[in-house]
DNA sequence: TTAAATGTTGTCTCTTTGGTCAATCTTTAT
DNA sequence: ATAAAGATTGACCAAAGAGACAACATTTAA
Protein backbone atom coordinates (compact mmCIF):
# COMPACT_ATOMS: atom_id res chain seq x y z
CA UNK A 1 0.00 0.00 0.00
CA UNK A 2 2.20 2.92 1.27
CA UNK A 3 5.69 2.77 -0.75
CA UNK A 4 4.92 0.18 -3.38
CA UNK A 5 6.32 1.92 -6.43
CA UNK A 6 9.56 3.55 -5.05
CA UNK A 7 11.28 5.09 -7.96
CA UNK A 8 11.11 2.94 -10.86
CA UNK A 9 9.66 4.70 -13.35
CA UNK A 10 7.51 2.54 -15.89
CA UNK A 11 10.12 0.10 -17.06
CA UNK A 12 10.59 -3.29 -14.95
CA UNK A 13 13.54 -4.83 -14.17
CA UNK A 14 14.63 -8.79 -13.72
CA UNK A 15 12.74 -9.80 -10.67
CA UNK A 16 11.68 -6.28 -9.73
CA UNK A 17 7.99 -7.33 -9.88
CA UNK A 18 8.48 -10.22 -7.08
CA UNK A 19 10.78 -7.41 -5.00
CA UNK A 20 7.87 -5.19 -5.05
CA UNK A 21 4.42 -7.19 -4.73
CA UNK A 22 6.20 -8.99 -1.74
CA UNK A 23 6.82 -5.95 0.02
CA UNK A 24 3.37 -4.78 -0.43
CA UNK A 25 2.11 -7.73 0.34
CA UNK A 26 4.26 -7.80 3.37
CA UNK A 27 3.21 -4.31 4.54
CA UNK A 28 -0.34 -5.02 4.11
CA UNK A 29 -0.30 -7.88 6.79
CA UNK A 30 1.99 -6.27 9.07
CA UNK A 31 -0.75 -3.96 9.89
CA UNK A 32 -3.30 -6.02 9.75
CA UNK A 33 -1.68 -8.89 11.74
CA UNK A 34 -1.06 -6.61 14.40
CA UNK A 35 -4.43 -5.55 15.61
CA UNK A 36 -6.15 -8.58 14.21
CA UNK A 37 -4.16 -11.13 15.03
CA UNK A 38 -3.62 -14.33 12.87
CA UNK A 39 -6.42 -15.86 12.92
CA UNK A 40 -8.56 -12.37 12.83
CA UNK A 41 -6.90 -11.59 9.84
CA UNK A 42 -8.30 -13.43 6.27
CA UNK A 43 -6.02 -13.45 3.34
CA UNK A 44 -8.50 -11.96 1.60
CA UNK A 45 -8.40 -8.74 3.75
CA UNK A 46 -4.62 -8.36 3.24
CA UNK A 47 -5.58 -8.89 -0.93
CA UNK A 48 -7.70 -6.03 -0.19
CA UNK A 49 -5.06 -3.72 1.28
CA UNK A 50 -2.08 -4.71 -0.94
CA UNK A 51 -5.14 -4.32 -3.85
CA UNK A 52 -3.94 -7.40 -5.48
CA UNK A 53 -6.35 -10.04 -5.78
CA UNK A 54 -6.47 -12.91 -3.43
CA UNK A 55 -5.13 -15.47 -5.66
CA UNK A 56 -2.09 -12.97 -6.17
CA UNK A 57 -1.10 -13.08 -2.55
CA UNK A 58 -0.87 -16.90 -2.54
CA UNK A 59 1.52 -16.82 -5.72
CA UNK A 60 3.81 -14.45 -3.47
CA UNK A 61 3.44 -16.62 -0.35
CA UNK A 62 2.78 -20.24 -0.44
CA UNK A 63 0.43 -20.06 2.45
CA UNK A 64 -1.18 -17.63 5.08
CA UNK A 65 1.27 -19.53 8.06
CA UNK A 66 4.25 -18.45 5.15
CA UNK A 67 3.39 -15.30 5.49
CA UNK A 68 3.22 -14.63 8.82
CA UNK A 69 6.55 -16.09 9.40
CA UNK A 70 8.34 -14.12 6.84
CA UNK A 71 6.34 -10.64 8.46
CA UNK A 72 7.84 -12.03 11.90
CA UNK A 73 11.40 -12.38 10.56
CA UNK A 74 10.97 -8.99 8.52
CA UNK A 75 10.28 -7.17 12.33
CA UNK A 76 13.08 -9.07 13.92
CA UNK A 77 15.65 -8.31 11.56
CA UNK A 78 14.75 -4.57 11.00
CA UNK A 79 15.01 -4.61 15.41
CA UNK A 80 18.93 -5.41 15.56
CA UNK A 81 19.18 -1.67 16.09
CA UNK A 82 19.74 -0.44 19.66
CA UNK A 83 22.40 -1.48 22.47
CA UNK A 84 24.10 -3.09 19.24
CA UNK A 85 27.82 -2.54 20.12
CA UNK A 86 28.51 -1.38 23.50
CA UNK A 87 31.07 -2.39 25.68
CA UNK A 88 32.38 -2.60 29.50
CA UNK A 89 34.59 0.72 28.54
CA UNK A 90 31.30 2.46 27.79
CA UNK A 91 29.54 4.96 29.94
CA UNK A 92 26.15 3.02 31.37
CA UNK A 93 24.07 6.35 31.43
CA UNK A 94 24.64 7.39 27.87
CA UNK A 95 23.97 3.64 26.74
CA UNK A 96 20.92 3.64 28.93
CA UNK A 97 19.30 7.07 27.90
CA UNK A 98 20.03 6.15 24.59
CA UNK A 99 18.38 3.04 24.19
CA UNK A 100 15.45 4.25 26.03
CA UNK A 101 15.28 7.42 23.87
CA UNK A 102 14.87 5.15 20.99
CA UNK A 103 12.70 2.90 21.87
CA UNK A 104 10.34 5.35 22.77
CA UNK A 105 10.62 7.05 20.08
CA UNK A 106 9.97 3.84 17.75
CA UNK A 107 7.47 2.76 19.84
CA UNK A 108 5.10 5.86 19.53
CA UNK A 109 6.11 6.67 15.93
CA UNK A 110 6.20 2.65 14.84
CA UNK A 111 3.83 0.54 17.24
CA UNK A 112 3.15 -2.51 14.62
CA UNK A 113 5.55 -4.48 14.56
CA UNK A 114 5.83 -4.27 18.83
CA UNK A 115 2.10 -5.03 18.66
CA UNK A 116 2.05 -7.84 16.15
CA UNK A 117 5.32 -9.22 18.55
CA UNK A 118 3.11 -8.82 21.34
CA UNK A 119 0.14 -11.00 20.08
CA UNK A 120 3.07 -13.63 19.36
CA UNK A 121 4.36 -13.81 22.66
CA UNK A 122 0.99 -13.69 24.21
CA UNK A 123 -0.11 -16.51 22.42
CA UNK A 124 2.85 -18.64 23.41
CA UNK A 125 5.52 -17.89 21.09
CA UNK A 126 4.47 -20.75 18.86
CA UNK A 127 6.72 -19.26 15.79
CA UNK A 128 9.55 -17.21 17.74
CA UNK A 129 10.33 -19.94 20.05
CA UNK A 130 13.09 -21.08 18.38
CA UNK A 131 14.51 -17.37 17.38
CA UNK A 132 13.98 -16.37 21.16
CA UNK A 133 15.54 -19.39 22.90
CA UNK A 134 18.71 -19.05 20.43
CA UNK A 135 19.47 -15.74 19.03
CA UNK A 136 17.37 -13.24 21.72
CA UNK A 137 19.08 -15.48 24.78
CA UNK A 138 22.27 -15.09 22.93
CA UNK A 139 22.09 -11.29 22.95
CA UNK A 140 20.77 -11.22 26.48
CA UNK A 141 23.76 -12.71 27.92
CA UNK A 142 26.29 -10.69 25.88
CA UNK A 143 24.89 -7.70 27.56
CA UNK A 144 24.33 -8.59 30.83
CA UNK A 145 28.19 -9.44 30.64
CA UNK A 146 28.49 -6.12 30.16
CA UNK A 147 26.01 -4.61 32.60
CA UNK A 148 27.68 -6.90 35.22
CA UNK A 149 30.98 -5.67 34.57
CA UNK A 150 29.37 -2.09 34.52
CA UNK A 151 28.42 -3.52 38.24
CA UNK A 152 31.72 -4.64 39.01
CA UNK A 153 33.47 -1.18 38.29
CA UNK A 154 30.82 0.47 40.33
CA UNK A 155 29.28 2.68 37.13
CA UNK A 156 26.15 0.54 37.81
CA UNK A 157 24.70 -0.37 40.99
CA UNK A 158 24.17 -3.76 41.75
CA UNK A 159 20.72 -4.99 40.13
CA UNK A 160 20.06 -7.98 37.88
CA UNK A 161 21.04 -6.83 34.63
CA UNK A 162 18.16 -8.90 33.06
CA UNK A 163 15.31 -7.68 34.81
CA UNK A 164 16.55 -4.52 34.09
CA UNK A 165 16.49 -5.14 29.94
CA UNK A 166 13.03 -6.40 30.59
CA UNK A 167 11.89 -3.49 32.25
CA UNK A 168 13.00 -1.26 29.90
CA UNK A 169 11.37 -3.34 27.42
CA UNK A 170 8.37 -3.22 29.15
CA UNK A 171 7.58 0.16 30.19
CA UNK A 172 8.78 1.58 26.64
CA UNK A 173 6.62 -0.81 24.77
CA UNK A 174 3.68 -0.02 26.44
CA UNK A 175 3.53 3.08 24.53
CA UNK A 176 3.30 1.11 21.51
CA UNK A 177 0.92 -1.88 22.77
CA UNK A 178 -1.09 -0.18 24.47
CA UNK A 179 -1.44 2.97 22.78
CA UNK A 180 -5.45 2.44 22.75
CA UNK A 181 -5.27 2.80 26.33
CA UNK A 182 -2.81 4.96 26.78
CA UNK A 183 -4.04 7.95 24.24
CA UNK A 184 -7.74 7.17 25.63
CA UNK A 185 -6.76 7.92 29.54
CA UNK A 186 -4.81 10.84 28.25
CA UNK A 187 -7.28 11.41 26.11
CA UNK A 188 -5.73 12.29 22.77
CA UNK A 189 -6.03 11.32 19.27
CA UNK A 190 -1.75 10.51 18.93
CA UNK A 191 1.39 11.07 20.43
CA UNK A 192 2.65 14.38 19.59
CA UNK A 193 6.23 15.14 19.70
CA UNK A 194 5.99 16.68 22.92
CA UNK A 195 4.34 13.86 24.91
CA UNK A 196 7.00 11.94 23.21
CA UNK A 197 10.03 13.64 24.68
CA UNK A 198 8.29 13.87 28.32
CA UNK A 199 8.08 10.55 28.04
CA UNK A 200 11.72 9.63 27.45
CA UNK A 201 12.99 11.86 29.71
CA UNK A 202 10.44 10.43 32.17
CA UNK A 203 11.79 7.26 31.41
CA UNK A 204 15.43 7.91 30.92
CA UNK A 205 15.10 9.57 34.17
CA UNK A 206 13.43 7.22 36.31
CA UNK A 207 15.47 4.20 35.16
CA UNK A 208 18.43 6.22 35.24
CA UNK A 209 18.03 7.80 38.75
CA UNK A 210 17.17 4.24 40.00
CA UNK A 211 20.59 2.06 38.74
CA UNK A 212 23.41 4.64 38.74
CA UNK A 213 25.07 5.33 41.52
CA UNK A 214 24.14 9.01 43.38
CA UNK A 215 27.44 10.50 43.07
CA UNK A 216 27.99 9.73 39.75
CA UNK A 217 28.52 13.20 37.66
CA UNK A 218 25.78 13.62 35.18
CA UNK A 219 27.11 13.44 31.73
CA UNK A 220 26.86 16.64 29.64
CA UNK A 221 24.57 15.04 27.19
CA UNK A 222 21.95 14.11 29.57
CA UNK A 223 21.88 17.93 31.16
CA UNK A 224 21.35 18.64 27.33
CA UNK A 225 18.22 17.43 26.95
CA UNK A 226 16.89 18.03 29.97
CA UNK A 227 17.30 21.78 29.32
CA UNK A 228 14.77 21.00 26.20
CA UNK A 229 11.69 20.37 28.16
CA UNK B 1 -13.16 -26.70 33.93
CA UNK B 2 -11.33 -26.58 37.23
CA UNK B 3 -14.28 -25.67 40.03
CA UNK B 4 -17.48 -26.20 38.08
CA UNK B 5 -18.69 -28.52 41.02
CA UNK B 6 -18.32 -26.74 44.04
CA UNK B 7 -19.74 -28.34 47.47
CA UNK B 8 -23.26 -28.83 46.02
CA UNK B 9 -23.55 -32.90 46.50
CA UNK B 10 -25.99 -34.28 44.46
CA UNK B 11 -29.10 -31.96 45.14
CA UNK B 12 -30.41 -29.41 42.62
CA UNK B 13 -30.99 -25.96 44.04
CA UNK B 14 -32.85 -23.91 42.09
CA UNK B 15 -30.92 -21.38 39.57
CA UNK B 16 -28.26 -23.43 40.63
CA UNK B 17 -27.59 -25.25 37.50
CA UNK B 18 -27.38 -22.45 35.26
CA UNK B 19 -24.56 -20.70 37.65
CA UNK B 20 -22.70 -23.49 37.41
CA UNK B 21 -22.23 -23.94 33.98
CA UNK B 22 -22.41 -20.35 33.19
CA UNK B 23 -18.99 -20.11 35.36
CA UNK B 24 -17.66 -23.54 33.74
CA UNK B 25 -18.34 -21.61 30.19
CA UNK B 26 -16.78 -18.12 31.51
CA UNK B 27 -13.85 -20.12 33.13
CA UNK B 28 -12.73 -22.18 29.43
CA UNK B 29 -13.04 -19.40 27.36
CA UNK B 30 -11.25 -17.14 29.28
CA UNK B 31 -8.23 -19.67 29.13
CA UNK B 32 -8.77 -19.61 25.61
CA UNK B 33 -9.12 -16.15 24.56
CA UNK B 34 -6.44 -14.86 26.37
CA UNK B 35 -3.80 -17.30 24.41
CA UNK B 36 -5.55 -17.37 21.28
CA UNK B 37 -7.68 -13.62 20.52
CA UNK B 38 -10.80 -14.03 19.76
CA UNK B 39 -11.12 -14.98 16.26
CA UNK B 40 -8.50 -17.68 17.29
CA UNK B 41 -10.80 -19.66 19.70
CA UNK B 42 -13.97 -21.61 18.14
CA UNK B 43 -16.92 -22.28 20.27
CA UNK B 44 -16.15 -25.84 19.71
CA UNK B 45 -13.27 -25.53 21.29
CA UNK B 46 -14.63 -23.72 24.40
CA UNK B 47 -17.61 -26.27 25.23
CA UNK B 48 -15.16 -29.28 24.78
CA UNK B 49 -12.78 -27.28 27.68
CA UNK B 50 -16.11 -26.94 29.42
CA UNK B 51 -16.65 -30.33 28.78
CA UNK B 52 -20.28 -29.71 27.12
CA UNK B 53 -21.90 -29.61 24.09
CA UNK B 54 -21.28 -27.07 21.90
CA UNK B 55 -25.14 -25.95 22.08
CA UNK B 56 -25.50 -26.14 25.50
CA UNK B 57 -22.63 -22.99 25.50
CA UNK B 58 -25.09 -21.52 22.96
CA UNK B 59 -27.65 -22.42 25.71
CA UNK B 60 -26.20 -20.07 27.88
CA UNK B 61 -24.68 -16.97 25.70
CA UNK B 62 -26.65 -16.17 23.07
CA UNK B 63 -23.42 -15.10 20.77
CA UNK B 64 -19.25 -15.62 20.95
CA UNK B 65 -19.51 -12.30 21.29
CA UNK B 66 -21.49 -11.96 24.19
CA UNK B 67 -19.68 -14.53 25.74
CA UNK B 68 -16.51 -12.36 24.99
CA UNK B 69 -17.59 -9.49 26.85
CA UNK B 70 -19.23 -11.15 29.43
CA UNK B 71 -15.20 -13.18 30.25
CA UNK B 72 -13.74 -9.41 29.83
CA UNK B 73 -16.60 -8.08 32.55
CA UNK B 74 -15.38 -10.76 34.46
CA UNK B 75 -12.24 -10.06 34.62
CA UNK B 76 -12.90 -6.15 35.18
CA UNK B 77 -14.71 -6.47 38.41
CA UNK B 78 -12.23 -9.04 39.84
CA UNK B 79 -9.86 -5.99 39.21
CA UNK B 80 -11.33 -3.57 41.21
CA UNK B 81 -8.27 -4.56 43.71
CA UNK B 82 -5.52 -2.91 44.46
CA UNK B 83 -4.35 1.05 45.35
CA UNK B 84 -8.78 1.40 46.01
CA UNK B 85 -8.90 3.34 49.38
CA UNK B 86 -5.47 5.41 48.98
CA UNK B 87 -5.70 9.18 50.88
CA UNK B 88 -3.53 11.72 50.71
CA UNK B 89 -2.22 11.02 54.58
CA UNK B 90 -1.22 7.62 53.54
CA UNK B 91 2.40 7.22 52.89
CA UNK B 92 3.41 6.36 49.45
CA UNK B 93 5.64 4.01 50.22
CA UNK B 94 4.03 1.58 51.55
CA UNK B 95 1.07 2.22 49.03
CA UNK B 96 3.53 1.72 46.27
CA UNK B 97 4.94 -0.87 47.70
CA UNK B 98 1.86 -2.78 48.43
CA UNK B 99 0.23 -2.23 44.92
CA UNK B 100 3.73 -3.35 42.70
CA UNK B 101 4.21 -6.27 45.34
CA UNK B 102 0.55 -7.48 44.69
CA UNK B 103 0.73 -6.42 40.67
CA UNK B 104 3.26 -8.63 40.46
CA UNK B 105 1.97 -11.67 42.37
CA UNK B 106 -0.91 -11.49 40.50
CA UNK B 107 0.70 -11.81 36.92
CA UNK B 108 2.94 -14.35 37.72
CA UNK B 109 0.05 -16.29 39.72
CA UNK B 110 -2.71 -15.59 37.36
CA UNK B 111 -1.43 -14.40 33.75
CA UNK B 112 -4.44 -15.13 31.71
CA UNK B 113 -7.35 -12.28 32.33
CA UNK B 114 -3.97 -9.52 32.08
CA UNK B 115 -2.84 -11.51 28.73
CA UNK B 116 -6.90 -11.43 27.14
CA UNK B 117 -7.16 -7.48 28.69
CA UNK B 118 -4.27 -6.99 26.38
CA UNK B 119 -4.93 -8.52 23.33
CA UNK B 120 -7.65 -6.60 23.41
CA UNK B 121 -6.07 -3.37 23.81
CA UNK B 122 -3.84 -4.22 20.84
CA UNK B 123 -6.66 -4.67 19.08
CA UNK B 124 -7.64 -1.41 19.64
CA UNK B 125 -9.87 -2.18 22.70
CA UNK B 126 -12.87 -2.37 20.74
CA UNK B 127 -14.95 -4.00 23.33
CA UNK B 128 -13.69 -1.74 26.31
CA UNK B 129 -13.47 1.51 24.90
CA UNK B 130 -16.17 2.83 27.07
CA UNK B 131 -15.14 1.45 30.44
CA UNK B 132 -11.30 2.86 29.61
CA UNK B 133 -13.01 6.54 28.73
CA UNK B 134 -15.47 6.43 31.36
CA UNK B 135 -14.74 4.56 34.64
CA UNK B 136 -10.89 3.71 34.22
CA UNK B 137 -10.32 7.43 33.44
CA UNK B 138 -12.50 8.32 36.49
CA UNK B 139 -9.98 5.45 38.50
CA UNK B 140 -6.87 7.11 37.24
CA UNK B 141 -8.11 10.69 38.05
CA UNK B 142 -8.77 9.91 41.47
CA UNK B 143 -4.97 8.11 41.89
CA UNK B 144 -3.25 11.14 40.40
CA UNK B 145 -4.65 13.65 42.61
CA UNK B 146 -3.66 11.92 45.56
CA UNK B 147 -0.18 11.43 43.91
CA UNK B 148 -0.14 15.24 43.37
CA UNK B 149 -1.07 16.21 47.00
CA UNK B 150 1.54 13.93 48.00
CA UNK B 151 4.09 15.51 45.79
CA UNK B 152 2.93 18.98 46.86
CA UNK B 153 3.49 17.74 50.45
CA UNK B 154 6.74 16.69 49.36
CA UNK B 155 6.13 13.15 49.93
CA UNK B 156 6.64 12.25 46.42
CA UNK B 157 9.01 13.90 44.04
CA UNK B 158 7.48 15.87 41.35
CA UNK B 159 7.09 13.07 38.48
CA UNK B 160 3.57 12.40 36.23
CA UNK B 161 1.19 10.46 38.15
CA UNK B 162 -0.45 9.23 35.22
CA UNK B 163 3.68 8.05 33.74
CA UNK B 164 4.15 7.12 37.05
CA UNK B 165 0.84 4.18 36.90
CA UNK B 166 1.43 3.19 33.47
CA UNK B 167 5.31 2.35 34.29
CA UNK B 168 3.75 0.09 37.22
CA UNK B 169 1.41 -1.38 35.04
CA UNK B 170 3.66 -2.36 32.16
CA UNK B 171 6.52 -3.35 34.38
CA UNK B 172 4.27 -5.53 36.17
CA UNK B 173 1.74 -7.06 33.75
CA UNK B 174 4.91 -7.81 31.71
CA UNK B 175 5.83 -10.65 33.65
CA UNK B 176 2.05 -12.24 32.62
CA UNK B 177 1.67 -11.02 29.61
CA UNK B 178 5.07 -11.97 27.96
CA UNK B 179 5.73 -14.80 30.49
CA UNK B 180 6.93 -17.24 27.30
CA UNK B 181 9.54 -14.69 26.55
CA UNK B 182 10.39 -14.03 30.35
CA UNK B 183 10.52 -17.90 31.03
CA UNK B 184 12.26 -18.81 27.95
CA UNK B 185 14.96 -15.96 28.36
CA UNK B 186 15.56 -17.10 31.68
CA UNK B 187 15.56 -20.79 30.50
CA UNK B 188 13.14 -21.88 33.47
CA UNK B 189 9.57 -23.78 33.16
CA UNK B 190 7.66 -21.16 35.86
CA UNK B 191 7.53 -18.78 37.96
CA UNK B 192 8.67 -19.57 41.42
CA UNK B 193 8.33 -18.16 44.65
CA UNK B 194 11.63 -17.15 44.35
CA UNK B 195 11.27 -15.18 41.49
CA UNK B 196 8.48 -13.95 42.39
CA UNK B 197 9.41 -12.12 45.47
CA UNK B 198 13.03 -11.44 43.33
CA UNK B 199 10.95 -9.53 40.70
CA UNK B 200 8.88 -7.59 43.72
CA UNK B 201 11.36 -6.75 45.36
CA UNK B 202 13.61 -5.27 42.12
CA UNK B 203 10.57 -3.12 40.98
CA UNK B 204 9.72 -1.93 44.24
CA UNK B 205 13.19 -1.04 44.83
CA UNK B 206 13.73 0.23 41.67
CA UNK B 207 10.16 3.04 41.27
CA UNK B 208 10.22 3.81 44.96
CA UNK B 209 13.92 4.39 44.51
CA UNK B 210 13.32 7.27 41.80
CA UNK B 211 9.88 8.61 42.67
CA UNK B 212 10.36 9.03 46.77
CA UNK B 213 12.70 11.70 48.28
CA UNK B 214 16.01 10.42 48.56
CA UNK B 215 16.07 11.97 52.43
CA UNK B 216 13.04 9.85 53.37
CA UNK B 217 13.57 7.45 56.08
CA UNK B 218 12.94 3.74 54.85
CA UNK B 219 9.62 2.55 56.77
CA UNK B 220 9.78 -0.52 58.91
CA UNK B 221 7.82 -2.41 56.45
CA UNK B 222 9.71 -1.87 53.68
CA UNK B 223 12.64 -3.38 55.35
CA UNK B 224 11.01 -6.00 56.77
CA UNK B 225 10.32 -7.33 53.05
CA UNK B 226 13.87 -7.14 51.96
CA UNK B 227 15.12 -8.87 54.85
CA UNK B 228 13.78 -12.11 53.55
CA UNK B 229 15.95 -12.31 50.81
C1' DT C 1 -48.59 -36.08 40.78
C1' DT C 2 -48.33 -33.05 37.16
C1' DA C 3 -47.60 -29.01 34.42
C1' DA C 4 -44.54 -25.33 33.61
C1' DA C 5 -39.89 -23.93 33.57
C1' DT C 6 -35.44 -25.02 32.78
C1' DG C 7 -31.76 -27.58 30.75
C1' DT C 8 -29.71 -30.90 26.99
C1' DT C 9 -28.24 -32.13 22.56
C1' DG C 10 -28.07 -34.06 17.66
C1' DT C 11 -28.64 -32.14 13.36
C1' DC C 12 -28.94 -28.78 9.89
C1' DT C 13 -27.79 -24.45 7.46
C1' DC C 14 -25.33 -20.67 5.74
C1' DT C 15 -21.11 -18.13 5.57
C1' DT C 16 -16.30 -17.50 5.66
C1' DT C 17 -11.92 -18.94 4.54
C1' DG C 18 -7.48 -21.09 3.10
C1' DG C 19 -5.94 -23.02 -0.71
C1' DT C 20 -5.88 -24.98 -5.76
C1' DC C 21 -5.89 -24.74 -10.73
C1' DA C 22 -5.87 -23.83 -15.36
C1' DA C 23 -6.34 -20.35 -18.71
C1' DT C 24 -4.35 -16.11 -20.03
C1' DC C 25 -1.30 -12.24 -20.20
C1' DT C 26 3.40 -9.96 -19.68
C1' DT C 27 8.31 -9.76 -19.37
C1' DT C 28 12.83 -11.28 -20.47
C1' DA C 29 16.53 -13.45 -22.78
C1' DT C 30 18.27 -15.18 -27.10
C1' DA D 1 10.77 -12.42 -33.42
C1' DT D 2 9.93 -16.00 -30.33
C1' DA D 3 10.01 -19.26 -26.72
C1' DA D 4 10.63 -19.80 -21.93
C1' DA D 5 9.95 -17.87 -17.52
C1' DG D 6 7.29 -15.16 -14.66
C1' DA D 7 2.92 -12.92 -13.27
C1' DT D 8 -2.26 -12.36 -13.15
C1' DT D 9 -6.74 -13.80 -12.10
C1' DG D 10 -11.56 -15.83 -12.03
C1' DA D 11 -13.61 -19.90 -10.70
C1' DC D 12 -13.83 -23.65 -7.83
C1' DC D 13 -13.47 -26.73 -3.56
C1' DA D 14 -13.40 -28.70 1.00
C1' DA D 15 -13.17 -27.61 5.79
C1' DA D 16 -14.42 -25.06 9.71
C1' DG D 17 -17.21 -22.36 12.24
C1' DA D 18 -21.27 -19.60 14.20
C1' DG D 19 -25.68 -20.09 15.06
C1' DA D 20 -30.74 -21.95 14.75
C1' DC D 21 -33.95 -25.31 16.15
C1' DA D 22 -36.86 -28.93 17.37
C1' DA D 23 -37.21 -32.93 20.02
C1' DC D 24 -36.27 -34.74 24.36
C1' DA D 25 -34.92 -34.84 29.43
C1' DT D 26 -34.78 -33.03 34.04
C1' DT D 27 -35.99 -30.00 37.75
C1' DT D 28 -39.11 -27.28 40.35
C1' DA D 29 -43.27 -25.64 42.31
C1' DA D 30 -48.24 -26.36 42.92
Amino acid sequence: MTTAKRNTPKRYKPGKIREQNDLRILEAAESLFAIQGFKGTSMMQIAEKADLPKANVHYYFKSKSALYGKVLERIITSWNAGLENITPEDDPQIVLTHYIEAKVRNACENPLPSKLFATEIIAGAPYLKGYIKDDMRQWLREKTQVFNTWIEQGKLLPVDPARLIFLIWSSTQHYADFDAQVLLLTNRQEYDEKEIIKTQQFLTRMICQAVLPKDAPRSNYTQQKEAIA
